[in-house]
DNA sequence: ATAAACCGTGGGGTACACGCCATAGTCAAG
DNA sequence: CTTGACTATGGCGTGTACCCCACGGTTTAT
């Protein structure tokens, strides 16, 4: 059981983020102390905290994330995940166009100074 | 002499996007009516409008590119230019990383069910 | 025992560049 | 002359995923 800091550490999300993380339902404790209200996680958490990291490396919403873990099967993950491989994709073609519009662009001011 | 709508057209910036820009003394009309005060742009800035384009594509913030219009000379383009660049690059580079994790991801769980 | 370090909760802030709506005045075409 | 299209201004909304502050209680190390 690792409560919030040790757990922050551990999975490289914010304390913050495991918070907001816990109130919208998304990751909640593995078992919160009925006195002092604190929170305490497991190693099921991390599996599932790991898991939110990479979704969030990978572009997904929070109600993206939340529809994974909806479901214990994880059905809707794969196709999810290829929806944001071709997103991601279509997004370094973009920046492929932009920085070529943007060389094209430096070459012609340069080119004025000749 | 352009009116408004008929300048956004031309130059692929929305109306609202030119009141902002004359709001906040981007690009300024080059003609204001005084008594209906219509708002008129100009062949001048129809140039500027079409660099603005640009710019915002190249992923200028609003402060930059007052910075940049601010010299008449362009002297601060070409730097922000190169700044610019080396941003978008390092941005294709994360999103390649984040791509090939993704496949790492999408390959690790195929294997599982194997 | 005491101080430092940690915890929960509540609630505000944020960045950014506009989008959108309503109102009221104005222009252009028939 | 009328009607539809255009215009200016004011001002609110916005989205996202948190960050940050303050306060008061708790735990831990010394």
């Amino acid at each position: 059981m690792y409560k919030r800091s040790e757990f922050s550490n551990l999975t490289g999300l914010s304390k913050d983020t495991l918070r907001y993380y816990a109130e919208v339902g998304l990751l909640e404790p593995a078992f919160i102390h009925p006195e002092n209200k604190y929170r305490y996680y497991d190693d099921g958490s991390y599996f599932l905290a790991l898991l939110l990291g990479k979704l969030r490396r990978f572009g997904f919403s929070i109600q993206e994330m939340k529809t994974v873990m909806a479901d214990e099967s994880f059905a809707s993950l794969g196709e999810l995940l290829a929806e944001k491989k071709s997103k991601m994709e279509q997004e370094a073609e973009d920046i492929q166009a932009r920085i070529k519009e943007l060389d094209a662009f430096i070459q012609s001011g340069k080119e004025e100074n000749e």
